[in-house]
DNA sequence: ATGAAAGCGCTAACAG
DNA sequence: CTGTTAGCGCTTTCAT
C-alpha cells in the first residue's frame, strides 16, 4: 500500500495526497478531507525511507552514551525520547561502551543512516573519528569537550557553582576534615570536578589534603573509602566525584560500622535516581539530566533548522547545585558536644 | 557523494560498485580492490534509507519497552544493542512511560520506519493497537503475553522454577512465617509469580496468609512491609514479586531499626543490576535480562529470514533460579538458639 | 489549486 | 563478469 493506492482510491493526484498529507495550506478542503478519509480508512502511514531519501533529511538524531547500564544515562534517554516525539524525530542509540571498535561503528552508523544531528554525550571519544561527521557538516552538541567550529555546539557545565555549595555547606557544619574521592583524571569532567573542590577548600581556607583518585565505579568508592581509612587521618567528610562513588563509600563504611551521617558525612555528585534511595538518602551535587537532554536536543534542532551557519550562541550552559537529603550532618565532635548539652 | 560518485572515479558502473560493497564473489578481484580503494580514500558510506527503500528491508528492529529508567530495562536495551550491532541492525527504541498515547505513537513510529520486527517488552499494550502491526505481517516477539498466531513468538518465562527454589531455600533457613509482596496483580507476570509463591507454599505445606500487594516500586515495598508489620503477625522471611519492592522493604527495616538479614531474610524477584549494590546484597529469583534480549533478538532474527511462513517453534522458554547473596539468614529463633549454644 | 514527471541513492533484472 | 536500466515510495518543481 503507497502513495499511489491512495491517490488512485481518492481520485487524487499522488501529488495532492503529498500536500494533503503534508498539511500544505493550498489544497481544497474537499479534497484533502477526501484523502484524509482513504488514509484513516487504509490504515496508511507515509514510508519514512523514502520521506527522507527525497527530502535529504531523516529526522533522526544520533545520541552517543558510553553505556545504557551506567544509571546516569536512562533519564537522558527517556528526555531525549520524549522530546523526539513532540518534534517527530527518531533517535539514533549508540553506546560505546569503552571499546574504540565500537567507538567507530558509532560514527559510521550515524553516518549510514544519515542522521541529522549528533549529540555526543560520552567522554573520550577519538577527535579523528568526528571529523568524518564535521567533514560532513553534520550538526554537533558535545558537553564540555566539543571544539569551537561551525555547526558545533557545546554545553558548558559549571561544575564550580555546585561542589562550592557542597563544600561550604560541609565547613557550615563544622567538618574541617574534608577528603576528595575524585573519578579516573584523565577525563576532562572528573578534573573539572577536582579542581573545583581545590579552588572552593583554598577559599575558605582549608586544607585539600585528602584526595584519592577513584574511578567512578561503586568498587572505586569502597577502594578509597578502605584508603582513607587506612591513612589514619580520617575524614569526617567526604564529597565524591560522582553518586555512584559515594555509594560505594556508603556501602564500605556500613561494613565498618561507621554511621552515615553520624560518623562520617558523604555527598555525591550527578544526583541519579539512585540517589534518593540509598540508605540514607544522599546529599548530592544536582548535575540534572533532564536538563541536560534538554539543552543538547535544543542545540540540534537549533542548528537543522539554520538556513545559514550563523557562528555564534552554540554554548549553552548548566549550572549545578547541591541538594540536601540525609546523608549529612554536624561533625562528629560537635555533634557529640551538642548532645551531650541536651542530656544536662 | 554518492555511488555515481564512486562509479565515475573508480571508472566502473554503479552495478559494480554495488556489488563490490555487497562484497558479491562474481565480481572481478582487480576491480572490486579499485572500487574499495575510492570508497576508503573518499570515506563513503552507502546511504541506508535509499537501501532499505529498494530492497524492502529497513534492517531495524522496534524495541518496546515501558520506561528506560526503569532498571529492569538498561542491561535489555544494552544487550539487544550488542546484537543488533553484531548482525548490521539498527533498534529503534520506544517507550510507553504507561500513558495510552505513546503507546499508539510507539505503533505508529515503527510503521513508519518499517521496522522488519518488534520486540514487545512492556505489559499491558493494547490488542488493537499491535493489530496494526499483524496486519502488516511485522514479526512480533512477545514475553508470556503474546497470541498464538504466525509471525508471533513468545518468550514463556518459567517463574515456578525460581520462585521455588526461594521458598525452599526459606524453608531450609527455618522459616515459617514468610510473606509475599507481590505486585499489580491486572499484570499478568505479577499475577504469575504470586501463584507460583502460592504454589511453592502449598507443596511443603506452609500456610500462605501473609500476602500484600505492592505495586512494583521502591516506595511499594516500603508500604508493604509498614503494612505487614502493623499487622503484627510478623513475618521472618518477605519474598518480593520484584527487586524494587525488596529495596523498599529493607529500607522500610532500616527505619524501623530491623536489621537485615538478622531480624528478617529479604529476597527479590528479577536480579536487577542494583540488587548487588545493596545493603546488605540483596538474594534474589534471577530472571536473567540479557538471556531474555538474547531470546527476543534471535525470535525476531528467525522471523525475519524465514521464507515459508512455518507456523511452529517460535516459543522461547526462560528459567529462573535463586542468586544467594547476603540478605537472607537463619530464622531469628533458630538462630538465637544457635547463637547461644556457642556461647555455651 | 491540481497534475505530470523528474529524481532522491540504491539494487537487481536483464543483456551483452 | 560487467553495464544499462527500471523502479523502490515519496516530494517538488513546473505547467496548466
Amino acid at each position: 500500500m503507497d502513495i499511489r493506492e491512495i491517490a488512485r482510491r481518492a481520485r487524487v493526484s499522488t501529488a495532492t495526497v503529498s500536500r494533503a498529507i503534508n498539511r500544505v495550506p493550498t489544497v481544497d478542503a474537499q479534497l484533502a478531507k477526501r484523502v484524509w478519509r482513504v488514509v484513516d480508512k487504509l490504515g496508511y502511514y507515509p514510508n519514512t525511507q523514502a520521506r527522507a531519501l527525497v527530502s535529504g533529511r531523516s529526522r533522526i538524531f544520533g545520541l552517543v552514551v558510553s553505556e545504557i547500564t551506567n544509571p546516569f544515562f536512562p533519564e537522558i534517554v527517556q528526555t531525549f525520547e520524549n522530546l523526539a516525539v513532540e518534534n517527530n524525530y527518531e533517535i539514533l542509540l549508540t553506546s560505546t561502551v569503552h571499546d574504540p571498535k565500537r567507538m567507530e561503528l558509532s560514527v559510521r552508523r550515524m553516518i549510514e543512516r544519515r542522521v541529522d544531528g549528533v549529540a555526543i554525550l560520552t567522554f573520550g571519544m577519538e577527535d579523528s573519528l568526528l571529523e568524518h561527521l564535521r567533514f560532513r557538516k553534520v550538526p554537533l552538541v558535545f558537553v564540555d569537550v566539543g571544539p569551537d567550529a561551525p555547526h558545533v555546539a557545546n554545553i558548558r557545565i559549571d561544575y564550580l557553582s555546585g561542589i562550592r555549595q557542597a563544600v561550604q555547606h560541609l565547613a557550615a557544619l563544622r567538618h574541617t576534615r574534608i577528603a576528595f574521592v575524585s573519578g579516573p583524571l584523565q577525563l576532562k569532567s572528573a578534573l573539572a570536578r577536582k579542581n573545583a573542590f581545590l579552588q572552593s577548600m583554598a577559599e575558605i581556607g582549608l586544607p585539600a589534603n585528602l584526595i584519592v583518585e577513584g574511578d567512578h565505579s561503586l568498587e572505586g568508592g569502597m577502594g578509597a573509602l578502605t584508603k582513607l581509612i587506612a591513612s589514619n587521618c580520617c575524614p569526617t567528610a567526604v564529597l565524591c566525584s560522582n553518586d555512584m562513588t559515594a555509594i560505594g563509600v556508603i556501602r564500605e563504611a556500613y561494613d565498618h560500622d561507621m554511621k552515615i551521617p553520624a560518623d562520617l558525612s558523604v555527598i555525591g555528585f550527578d544526583d541519579i535516581r539512585l540517589a534518593q534511595f540509598t540508605t540514607p538518602p544522599l546529599t548530592t551535587v544536582q548535575m540534572s539530566q533532564t536538563e541536560l537532554a534538554k539543552l543538547a536536543f535544543r542545540a540540534l534542532m537549533n542548528e537543522v533548522g539554520k538556513v545559514s551557519p550563523n557562528h555564534r550562541m552554540n554554548e549553552y550552559r548548566l549550572i549545578t547545585s547541591l541538594i540536601l537529603r540525609r546523608s549529612t550532618e554536624l561533625a562528629p565532635s560537635v555533634n557529640e558536644r551538642k548532645k551531650s548539652l541536651k542530656a544536662k
